[in-house]
DNA sequence: TTCCTTGTTGCAAAAATTCGCAGTAAATCA
DNA sequence: TGATTTACTGCGAATTTTTGCAACAAGGAA
């Protein structure tokens, strides 16, 4: 995992935020769930390394996590959101609004799309792990809107 | 508004779903309200039409208009999930992590993209309103992560 | 029409998420 | 180091969103 990587401690400085065992194990718990963690999976981990750790810290500490761009958060179809680490696995989903399955395609499919959002408006598409929502093409067949 | 332009009652029914006027009102409620709605505007117009309308009401009928394609769901920044009519006024956001600001695109910004995927995956994506995160010029020279 | 079948609603309760605040502990500076 | 400042945590409570279920009503058949 890329967990090694950085200076964690650092990053959250720059940001102004500080440093706190909390939110780092929270990022832990994170890395050491592989593929898309729910709260529910993070919960648990957390709570294995630290019981005394509360939930609402647990949600505060994502949300500081999604804010320095360590962390996505994103919400394929059904369980709700979902985290991981950023960079990671570079993917995304397409998922099909009429029966829900979920496409899994390259994280570079959409690089000319990023590449001309720059162009055209000088913004920085960050594409990790993005979800983006249509239909499949058994249910474009069917019919149904 | 194309709120006009459908027969509503049977785009439920080639859903599966039954036409009812707790529906009809919700989605009456989301086209008297221009621009993104939220869930509150929602609300305080649906009790306007019938105060006895339940909240839960609210949130499923909200869910099925968006299953059958008549309404977006969106989370642009700050004020939770906001609703719109789906089609009009076609455009998408761009939500920068750093500072928040939003930019708003034209809808046809992301044609290429939207082709070039159905070429692909021959999946169609449902571009309408779209959300993308990343960063503004400005966030995007102080060089923060 | 009237009678069925079965999806929907309103209500209440549960679950999930956010918020306020006093105590705690990072970070900075002397 | 030790003192000061102020962000962060844990806890309880509020708020938001979801769920279970009995009563109700939409849609189809007779």
């Amino acid at each position: 995992m890329s967990h090694e990587n950085h200076d964690y401690p650092q990053i959250l400085r720059s940001h102004g935020y500080r440093v706190t065992p909390q939110r780092l194990i929270v990022l832990d718990a994170v890395c050491e769930i592989t593929g898309h963690a729910t709260l529910a999976d993070i919960h648990a981990k957390v709570i294995e390394l630290d019981p005394r750790i509360d939930l609402s810290t647990i949600y505060r500490a994502l949300d500081v996590w999604c804010a320095v761009g360590l962390l996505v958060e994103s919400e394929i179809g059904d369980e709700g959101k979902v985290y991981k680490i950023s960079g990671e696995s570079n993917h995304h989903h397409l998922v099909c609004q009429s029966c829900g399955v979920v496409t899994t395609i390259s994280g570079t499919a959409l690089d000319a799309m990023v590449a001309e959002i720059h162009t055209r408006y000088d913004f920085q598409i960050n594409v990790d792990h993005l979800t983006l929502q249509g239909k499949c093409s058994r249910c474009q067949m069917t019919g149904l809107t």
